[in-house]
DNA sequence: TGTACATCAGTGAACGCGCGTTCACTGATGTAC
DNA sequence: TGTACATCAGTGAACGCGCGTTCACTGATGTAC
């Protein structure tokens, strides 16, 4: 593509070109290295972890990037505002839903019930790292920027999808039902386990949903 | 009830008796006045509301004091701490649970369904400020100090106790296992219709929840 | 009943602290010629 | 190939602000006698 004059606006899609301001020639800008790309990836997913951690608004942003590996200054090379990072955060925390339908296909059947059996385990709700979202910020993420909403609505459509597939011997409309108050259950059961101080209350409100969900 | 030596420990269950430090006799102090506790429940039930509406974190003394029509001075003379408030608003949020029943019992027959389409209404889901603790704060209740989370199990308990109840034709370890998973799907349900972006996909997460946890 | 005094809920200024954000600067890297 | 220069990710001090908490003070209220 020539660019042969200042006004042309279409540098402003690819960014490997600048007008440098108060000069009136295009000039070639050095191409942001990889490495700056990865650190910026691992910024977003140190985000996602400590927001799940210790949620969002409990989380600084000096402590993040310490995390990361960083000082606080580097923060604003990359991101505009903590708002941007939430949803860029949020959005990274969704592609785990890919991993629950490839763990998931390595079990030769009823799948829809293992992949409730893995959210509802002990293990998941022990570990709020790694887990999902829904449940570690739900109350958090309600109240969130539109971005930050936008990209968990599109995890939450996607996780559903992925279980109403498994109801193959349903009509559609129906398996996308059951798949959504399956989703639904999961999520209010693994917070209220999370809640509640019985220990036995905690393990029961998780098997007693893993039976249930099998035929809601 | 006789008091009449300093070491007698017998006032720490009568506080309208202290002991005036650097003298050796008992005082009569004046009666705390009724205002002064009705201020104290005031400030619990506008917290609740502010903390459902905002957050915990996201609430800060100052304003929850000035919507209490108070200066945040004032509010040292009545709590210890943030800690403690969020722990009695809590309690304070849990006693709702009871005004379940009694709306309950007007409906005369399918109380369950009635409990669950209540809870379940666009008007629940849209009005945050007296509806439902657990989903308005269910991923930060997970992460409060014990108090608060001790008092939020004791309401889930309750809960759970009340649906259950109308399972009448079940046996009782039935019935509260269908009580728990009821509860915790509407919770879920709750919080994932507050979080999407979807409209459509909001107001359908409520209905299908509806229509399944009839038979769950 | 009147007077002197103790109590204490509420006020508002102030505390240290950590927040999100800004910025002058550094120094390694890439580019122009 | 060497030199001069532009770029820009990262540093660390600093910004204003609101947080939870403390405190000296006020003034209405209740009590003692």
């Amino acid at each position: 593509m020539a660019m042969d004059t200042v006004l042309d606006v279409s540098y402003k899609q690819t960014p490997n070109f600048m007008v440098r301001p108060g000069q009136g020639r295009i000039q070639r800008v050095k191409k942001s290295k990889a490495e700056t790309a990865e650190t910026r990836r691992r910024i977003v997913r140190t985000a996602a972890a400590a927001f799940r951690k210790n949620g969002i608004h409990a989380t600084g942003l000096a402590e993040l990037m310490a995390a990361a590996g960083l000082t606080h200054g580097a923060f604003y090379r990359h991101f505009a505002s903590k708002d941007q990072l939430v949803a860029e955060a949020c959005a990274e925390s969704m592609s785990m839903v890919e991993d629950v339908t490839t763990s998931a296909e390595h079990c030769s059947r009823k799948r829809a019930q293992a992949i409730v059996d893995d959210y509802l385990s002990l293990a998941h709700r022990d570990d709020k790292l790694t887990g999902c979202s829904f449940a570690a910020l739900g109350s958090e993420l309600a109240r969130a920027r539109i971005d930050a909403r936008t990209a968990a609505s599109d995890g939450f459509v996607a996780l559903v999808d992925i279980i109403a597939k498994q109801f193959d011997q349903e009509a559609p409309e129906i398996a996308k039902s059951r798949a959504i108050v399956t989703v639904s259950a999961m999520i209010g059961a693994i917070t209220m386990a999370r809640i509640t101080t019985d220990p036995a209350l905690s393990d029961a409100i998780l098997t007693e949903t893993k039976k249930r969900l099998s035929d809601i």
